[in-house]
Formats: structure tokens, sequence, C-alpha cells
DNA sequence: ATAAAATACGAGCTATTACTCATGTTTTGC
DNA sequence: GCAAAACATGAGTAATAGCTCGTATTTTAT
């Protein structure tokens, strides 16, 4: 049987110098998923773009999937801590604002930089089964879930399908104008909260 | 400069028996999708598959890419036949229900062969070009956006805006309950229609 | 029947790419 | 100052996959 690829770095940086490294090495991905896509994606590429040897990848990721994978719960690491801090900051403002402001922080994660976003979006399927990524996806999911039920919003469903329907809804919007070529966040925002104010049938604001 | 790879067919079937090895191979390269994905998908294997070697398979296609727009062009024309069919037919219906049996229409066609469906959605961004592929898009587009001018369906955003966002939320919805293991065609189209008709603030039917 | 066109075949060429390893350099600990 | 550990290097390897092309077979047309 094939061994399964881990996915945990090879080794830790210890020094700064390595951490510099490692550092380097995940934007030089970002970059090259950004503009070329997976296309131009490899190893060797990414090494190069980061200005260190391909060696040194090897030293700190065991395989090319274990870069995807970090660069992916890096990413859904900072969109996490926007929305759990977002959610706290708002916990007592009205409802239409709390959700304003969430769906703010969730367009503008996709709006920054909607290329690098896109892949790795997709590419998360693949890596879903990683434990960190999951612990991610769940704190995600909670801070929808605890926000319907703080304020009491109700639906015919239960309320995981409906947290879940929400979050599809917003991405599946932001995505669709994304690649459509918009690009202003606060028209993308509009839209996607009378999206989201229409599933919980709330008057508008 | 590298030559622009053309995806058009490299020479139309003329006998029987190339238009069976063309559906053959287009059939072999759908299931390798829906099991394995892109990793295992190449043209050796699509041959084999096919039951078929891989110089007809080149005779047919010049490239791996021009398969897979195969696949995502015959698939959206099935898509686009069904909503043009169902959209016809409830012409004369009740608004709620036209636009539930549209929606239907869009679920299933994404339940059906789920995994195909993903990884088809998701090789189409990669072949937005192509001619008739945009068509067929652009056909799919009218029937919502018709629909909506012919029952008089206002929305505070241009026509063409809350179009595209209806479309996304529902694929969105579908895609992330797929992804997440719900079958139950008529549970995820009851959540759909009720997003979309919140959407349009419509009362519950 | 026979020539020509269409179709089928598949070994193998070429290019690419993930990944290794032997060697060299820098940093750290004492 | 020095040994050990950490870090960096990049040419090279092995495997893979897209695609070609010379040849063989089947179908069509007359």
């Amino acid at each position: 049987m094939a061994r399964a690829a881990s996915i945990i770095p090879r080794k830790p940086p210890i020094q700064v110098r390595s951490a510099q490294t490692v550092e380097a090495i995940l934007e030089a991905a970002a970059r090259i998923l950004e503009t070329d896509g997976l296309a131009g994606y490899t190893t060797n590429r990414i090494a190069e773009t980061a200005g260190v040897s391909v060696g040194s990848l090897y030293q700190y990721f065991p395989n090319k999937e274990a870069v995807t994978a970090a660069l992916v719960l890096a990413d859904s690491q900072r969109f996490l801590s926007r929305m759990q801090e977002t959610a706290a900051r708002v916990k007592n403002a009205p409802v239409a604002e709390a959700i304003a402001e969430l769906v703010e922080v969730s367009v503008a994660h996709h709006t920054d930089r909607p290329e690098l976003s896109r892949v790795l979006d997709q590419e998360e399927g693949r890596l879903a089964l990683h434990e960190d990524l999951q612990d991610v996806r769940a704190g995600i999911f909670n801070v929808v879930h605890e926000l319907m039920a703080a304020r009491k919003l109700e639906t015919p469903f239960e309320p995981e399908a409906a947290t879940q329907d929400i979050l599809a809804l917003v991405q599946g919007i932001t995505d669709k104008a994304c690649l459509h070529g918009e690009t202003d966040l606060e028209v993308i925002k509009v839209r996607v909260c009378y999206a989201v104010f229409g599933y919980l049938r709330l008057p508008a604001s």
C-alpha cells in the first residue's frame, strides 16, 4: 500500500534564519498560486521564487502537499481569528449590525487576494482530513452557530444545517462575484447581507 | 511563445465506430474523475479504461484539456436543456412552484453524480474562454433572468447581479451539502428553495 | 475486387517534476 | 576556540505523463 503522505512539518525551524526561510517559502507558494494557479506550482519554482534551494524546502516540508496544507491552515486561522474577534466585539450590537460586520469579514477574506482564496478553497477538499484544519473549520462554524443561538435566530431547519447553508451562500455569492471580476467589497457585502437577511427572514436594516 | 492549445476537436468522428470510441472515451474520463479526481486523470488511463488506445484518443482530441472541455460542455448542455424545458413547462404555474421546479433541476444536476459535478465545476474555470461553453452559461443565466422579468420579481440590485447571486447561492448550498455527505435531494431542495425565497422576499409557499 | 479513406494500435520519445543526498556553511553551546 | 548541531545548497535520480508516428486493420465507394 502507498504510505500516507504525512502533512506534518518534517522539522520545526529553530533558529530565526530557518523561520525566515519557511516564511519565504510560504509567501512564494502563495504568490505562485495567485498568479499562475496550480499550473506553475512546482517545488522547484517555489524554492526559486523564495530565493532558497529545493533542499531547504524539503528540510521543513515532507512533500509539496505539506506546503499547500500549511498555506491553507494559516489562511483559515487568520480568517477564524478575525471572525472570533469581530463576533466578540459586536456581542451587544443590534443583530443587523452584528451580521453585517461578520459578513464584511468574510467577504474581505475572499476579496483580499481573490485568486489565492479560490485556489486554496479548492485545494482544501483534498486535505480535509487534517486535524488542525478541521478544528479551524469547526471554529468558524461555531462563531455563526453561537451567534444564531445567542440572538435566537430561528429557521425551519436544524441549526447546524442552517449554519452550513448560510456559510455556503456567503461563500458562493462572494466567489462568483470575484470570478466575474467584481472588486468592490462594499457592493458585494451589501448583496451578501441581503441574501443572509433573506435566509433569516429578518427585516432590512 | 507557446502556441495556445486548441480545444477544438481534432477530427469529427464520421463512422459509427469512431462515434462509439469518442463516447467511450468521454464516459471513461467521467468515471475516472468521479472516482479518483484529477489525481488519476491521465490520457493513458482514460484510453485504457475506455478500452481503446491512446492513439485513438489523440485522433479525436488535440490534447487532454480538450477531453475535459468536451465533458464540461456536454454536462452543461444537459443542464441547460433541462432548465429550458422546465422553465417552459412551468410558464403559467404559480411563482413558488416555478421556482421550486427549477431549483429541483439544479439540485438534481449536482446530486446526480456529485463528485463528477464538483470536479467539472472546478475545471470549468480554466476553460472559461471557450465560446460554446460561454453560450451555454449565458443560456442558463437567461432562464433565471427571464423568469424574474416575466414574474416581475424585484430586488434592490441590477437584475443581472441578482440573477448571478441566486445561481451562486443555489450552487453554493448544494455543493456544501453534497460535500458534507448529504444525499437526500428533497431535503437539500427544500433548504435551497428557502434561501431563494428569502433572497426574493417571497412568502413561503 | 480493389483502392482509398477512416480508424485503431501501442511502443517509445521527450519533457517535466517531486524528491534525495553528499557536501559545504553558519550558528550555538560551552 | 571548537565541536556539534542546525541550516543551506543544487546537481542528479527516478518516475510519470502527455503526446507522436509508423504500422496494421476495418470500412466505404466504385
